[in-house]
DNA sequence: ACCTGAACACCGTTCAAGT
DNA sequence: ACCTGAACACCGTTCAAGT
């Protein structure tokens, strides 16, 4: 997967990051239907340049996606050495809600339609085991329930975070589902219907 | 708000069906990009016609999004009606879970941004009010604990859902995650933040 | 009243000309 | 190598002509 193909020039090494980040910014404020005109005319370029460093609008999109989501597993990263193996899972999740970084951008990149993206499967397969990683530990602390799976946890976060973006005005009711997501995930006498998903499940054959 | 503006014209009606089924057809095997023609055609229709009966293509989608949600609204009311208050819930989520009929179409619904539509804003308000009883039937009854809301059964739902749609491979996954949903909610000593958001904060001001 | 397809508008994408 | 804007293609929407 060569991703590195040589620096660019500088004055397009300085393009390509005015790009992206006029494109954040209109994308958060528009929404993904603002107009590639709107961008490049926003980051100070011709039309035609967008589409010399980013083949499609779609990969202009992921490109954004995939910054986000190696910033979240960063994140995730550094809990991971925490001394506190149980509560470094709920800790992070709770940066998640709390950071201004990710707008919906970061969890849209989840879905497996993105899949056929080289970049955004990298990023997101670090992110997924910096998760596997934390519920791990947090279920070898004995905080967590021991027959979930990463994807049990994503799929409960990814409600969270699905409903906060639907429902703004009650999007102060996050930290609030998050207490339900811990409820969930609970050590419980109470046994799951099947077998946890695995990471494998997830992905495309 | 004038919906029944007296019945269409034999071959308007039947076009419009014509449209409706093709629509949803053509949406739940190739996704929401389909082109209209491709619809007008599999209809059996001019493309001139769609935009006879439906002022946009937004207005097809939001027509069948309606179909949906007044469809589980009908199934959630006759479980209303159950002796099992404590059950009659989960028996409503499981059925959802199971049902062919909607496809990403129904809970896309449910997004602030489709409110704008009046159709689907009554729909929508008959859903939540149906869902609000089974929950409150529940608690009644014991099964749920007292101090969520409406809005916090159906963000929990919506991440079923939403995972369901973005891991099709883990499908089979939505009945096993209904169980943790079920251990989110179950009665508990463990207070949650904060207070459960009221249906009014799902709405616009 | 309703149906139709040609015409229009808009926007993502390509490309020849320029630096 | 890279930048640019005019030109192209595609698709949602409109509308004059027809039944």
């Amino acid at each position: 997967m060569g991703e590195q193909s040589r620096p660019l020039r500088a004055d397009a090494e300085r393009n390509r990051r005015a790009l992206l980040d006029a494109a954040a910014e209109m994308f958060r404020e528009h929404g993904l239907e603002v107009g590639i005109a709107e961008i490049a005319q926003r980051a100070g370029v011709g039309r035609g340049t967008v589409f010399r460093r980013f083949p499609t609008k779609e990969h202009l999109i992921a490109a954004i996606v995939v910054d986000r989501m190696t910033w979240a597993a960063d994140l995730g990263r550094q809990l991971l050495d925490a001394p506190e193996g149980g509560e470094a899972l709920f800790e992070f999740l709770e940066q998640l809600v709390g950071a201004q970084q990710l707008d919906r951008a970061l969890f849209d990149g989840l879905d497996e339609e993105w899949l056929a993206n080289d970049e955004i499967r990298a990023a997101q397969s670090e992110f997924m085991a910096v998760l596997d990683g934390l519920v791990s530990r947090a279920q070898a602390a004995g905080a967590v329930r021991s027959d979930v799976g990463v994807l049990d946890v994503l799929m409960l976060f990814k409600g969270l975070w699905e409903a906060a973006r639907s429902f703004p005005h009650a999007a102060d009711a996050a930290h609030r589902q998050l207490d339900l997501i811990r409820a969930a995930i609970a050590p419980s006498a109470q046994p799951l219907r099947g077998r946890a998903p695995t990471l494998a499940d997830a992905v495309l054959d």
